[in-house]
Formats: C-alpha cells, sequence, structure tokens
DNA sequence: AATGTATGGTGTAAAGTTCACACACTGACA
DNA sequence: TGTCAGTGTGTGAACTTTACACCATACATT
C-alpha cells in the first residue's frame, strides 16, 4: 500500500513527555528506540499521527499504547518542526504533556521501542531527535502550571498523594514538581486558600514525632 | 511530479494572524479565498509548508509573499489538527501571531487570494476552516502579551506611534491591542516604569487645548 | 477680555499579594 | 523522663495593583 501525493508531505507524529514522581523525585517515561534512526536510544514516547484522529486523540491514543495510561488530560506545547530534526524524512512534531501517578501504570515497551523506563529529570541519558529541547520546555511548563493556577495540571499532582494524607507529603508532592523548597508556612496558606481540604479530624501514628493531621481534597 | 509514502501524510500549513492597528482600531489581515474548498471566504493568510524550511521560516516566507511584510517576530500559537478541519485532505495548521505596523504594508493578493484586507476585529466575516478559533486564540494571547511582560510583542506596539508621541497616544495604543480602557495614571506610571522613555522636551502645538509633552522610547 | 471646551498632567491611599522568618508542640522510643 | 523528629502556627515588610479627582493650558467663541 502506498499514498501518493501531488506535493511533498511531512510525516506528523506526537510526542508526550509523561512526568510522573517516582521515590519522592521526577520522573519521566522514556522508551528505548528498537529501529533505526537513534536505535538503541532513549526517546520520549510518541508516533504516527493518524489521519482521522485529532491532535490530542493521537496523542492519547500512544500514550495509551505505549504505557498503559488513559485518562489524563494532555496539554499541547507546540509543533516542533526543524527541517533536519529527523534524518529520515521530514518529521514535524506535536509535543504534549501529561502528569501521570505512576502506581496505575504498567510499563510495557511496545512497537518500536526496546525498552520503556522511568529516568530521574536530573539523570536523562542522551535523547533522540530534539527530544532534549522538547523535554526541556515540557519540564519548564511543568513548574509554572503546578503552582501559579488551579488548574488540570495540578490537579492531577493530588495523585500523588494517598486518600488521605499530611500536609507535609503534600508539600513534598509539590516542591518535587517545582523542583524548588517551599516556605511551610507559606506553602500551607497557600494549599488552604486554593484547594479545598477537608480535615478528616484523624492523626497519623507510628512516627517518631508528633502525630500530623489527616487532609483529603474535593475537586 | 508526485510523491509517494509508505504510509499516509498530513500536509502541513502554517497560517499566520496578523494584527495591526489602523484608524485606532485592532484590525487582522485576511484573504479572500480563490480556489476550493472555501472560494471566495475570508481566511488567515498561510500556506504550506516546504519540506526544507523550518515551521517559522515558512510562516515568515508565506506572510512575506502574501503581505511584503519581512522581519516581524513571529511568535508560535500551536497546532491545530481536526481531522476535518479541510474538507480535501488530513491539513494540520501550525498556527502564528505577529503584530505589524500596517503602513508599511503593501497589500497584494496573491497566489490562492483574490484579495487582502485589513478587517476589524469587531467586525469579521465568517472565516474559512477553524481560523475563527485560531483568531479568537490569538486575539488573547496578544491582550495578554501586550500589557503583561516587556516582550517582543509589546515592543512592537510602539510601531504604532510616531517616532515622537504623546503619552496619551502611547494609552491609546495599548487600550486598542489589550481590549479595555485604562486608567490614565496607572498606565502612564506603567510606561514609565517598564519602558525607557525619552522626554523630548518638545510640545505638540495646535490642538485646542494644552499642548502635550513628546517623548520617544529606547529598548 | 472673558468664557467655554477639550485635552494634558499629576499623587495618594487602600487592598491585596508575596515573601521571609522562629519557636513551641507532641508522641514514640530509649 | 529526656531526647528525637517531624508538626503546627502568625506577623511584618516590601511590593504590586487598583481606584480615584482636580487643576493647567491653549485655542475658539462671544
Amino acid at each position: 500500500m502506498s499514498y501518493t501525493y501531488e506535493y511533498p508531505h511531512p510525516a506528523v507524529t506526537a510526542d508526550i513527555c509523561i512526568f510522573s514522581i517516582r521515590e519522592g523525585t521526577l520522573k519521566v517515561l522514556l522508551i528505548q528506540r528498537l529501529i533505526d534512526p537513534f536505535k538503541d536510544c532513549w526517546a520520549i514516547p510518541g508516533g504516527f499521527i493518524k489521519m482521522d484522529e485529532d491532535l490530542a486523540v493521537g496523542a492519547a491514543r500512544e500514550l495509551e499504547e505505549e504505557t498503559g495510561v488513559s485518562g489524563v488530560p494532555l496539554e499541547q506545547l507546540g509543533a516542533y518542526g526543524a527541517p533536519d530534526r529527523d534524518p529520515r524524512e521530514r518529521v514535524i512534531t506535536v509535543a504534549f504533556m501529561a502528569l501521570v501517578p505512576s502506581d496505575q501504570m504498567v510499563l510495557a515497551a511496545a512497537t518500536d521501542a526496546a525498552d520503556a523506563q522511568w529516568f530521574d529529570m536530573d539523570e536523562l541519558p542522551s535523547l533522540a531527535f530534539d527530544h532534549a529541547t522538547i523535554l526541556a520546555d515540557a519540564r519548564a511548563r511543568l513548574a509554572d502550571k503546578v503552582t501559579n493556577r488551579v488548574t488540570e495540571t495540578a490537579k492531577s499532582a493530588f495523585q500523588f498523594l494517598p486518600q488521605k494524607f499530611t500536609l507535609a507529603q503534600a508539600q513534598a508532592v509539590f516542591e518535587t514538581l517545582k523542583g524548588e523548597p517551599l516556605d511551610k508556612r507559606n506553602f500551607r496558606k497557600w494549599i488552604a486558600a486554593n484547594w479545598d481540604l477537608v480535615d478528616l479530624k484523624e492523626k497519623t501514628s507510628g512516627g517518631r514525632h508528633r502525630p500530623a493531621a489527616l487532609y483529603s481534597v474535593d475537586f
């Protein structure tokens, strides 16, 4: 089967930066490429957009195919289209990002991928194509979104917390996402002002310290 | 000549929202389509990306081809790719926006365009494809950029002012771009704080009122 | 010459936001 | 009963944002 056009057409892909928190640090999901170009190289997951699907839908499909995750709010970062970003042919990619809870995830290396792994954002391997640029842009956007406005992205931060959580746990999550330490008192004021926290009137126990109050969040 | 691929490829275009101020109101440059689909319909200028050019370069080329304007800082808005946005074939477009001084512009209807005209943003015709959506997004972004940060976009606001201008003239320009009235005293504080205004020690004359001080701006 | 009119030009106070910062509390454990 | 480790709490300074009203000056009109 082949497809013929009167004028040259670029290929269009969607690439998705999937962030998560594991072991208290910010991770990104990368796949190891099975085929050239950049065979064996690590890359952010993504793939070709089908002719009858919307960009966000295609990105979600690729995301689900390669990681098993669905239902995450994808945010578009923009299009990346330097002429030589793919050595095979002209490929324009539309980048998306998502923040997902990693415990719901089944890592399964799919087509075109030898492996799929979480990488610490501080210890990235060298990446295929211009993925390092895309990922850096996504990282900056993530930090921006998470604490500035009450967005879908910020909501998903709570996915890293158990149903009942302490404010210290919440602070740790937001610090990881933002990439910088936050002031304890200011953080508590912020979270109380911006989210609907429910004081569960329960306390943690078992720590060698004063018990912490447990909260849940309503959206 | 034809181009054949193993898998189907979408076409990729760049569309550019070109804003300007004419007669004190915000205008956008539209072209009237010469060919189907949407023949005779108005649309934002744009065209197909060449295989060897960067997205922004392609957008700049289309912009120059269709309007004669060059050297404007284009800002990417994002990709729009609903499967049915173009009835012919799958077309994904990358939208850009720019703010240009309209007096440097030579309006020349080019290939695919029967006419090119400035439209008042408050009196838009119905637009081809999903251009109404793109344009609405661009409008919102413009209002955001212009007064919030000292960006390239904000710099270009001064292109609508003569070299020597009064603060009232400047305020009118910024109000037009932002789409809402601004407080006179607060505006004067803002512009003095954020831009390097040079007091030319000259005054306007001829008006039936008190003369105004003239300024120029250094970047 | 006096008056009207149209625009130019100026300051301050209140409200809200952001940021920095230090110490007492309490349960677990030894 | 003492120490450890993390919990929990309030205020002031700096800054930003917003609201708001009156006199000044040139020209035109009478």
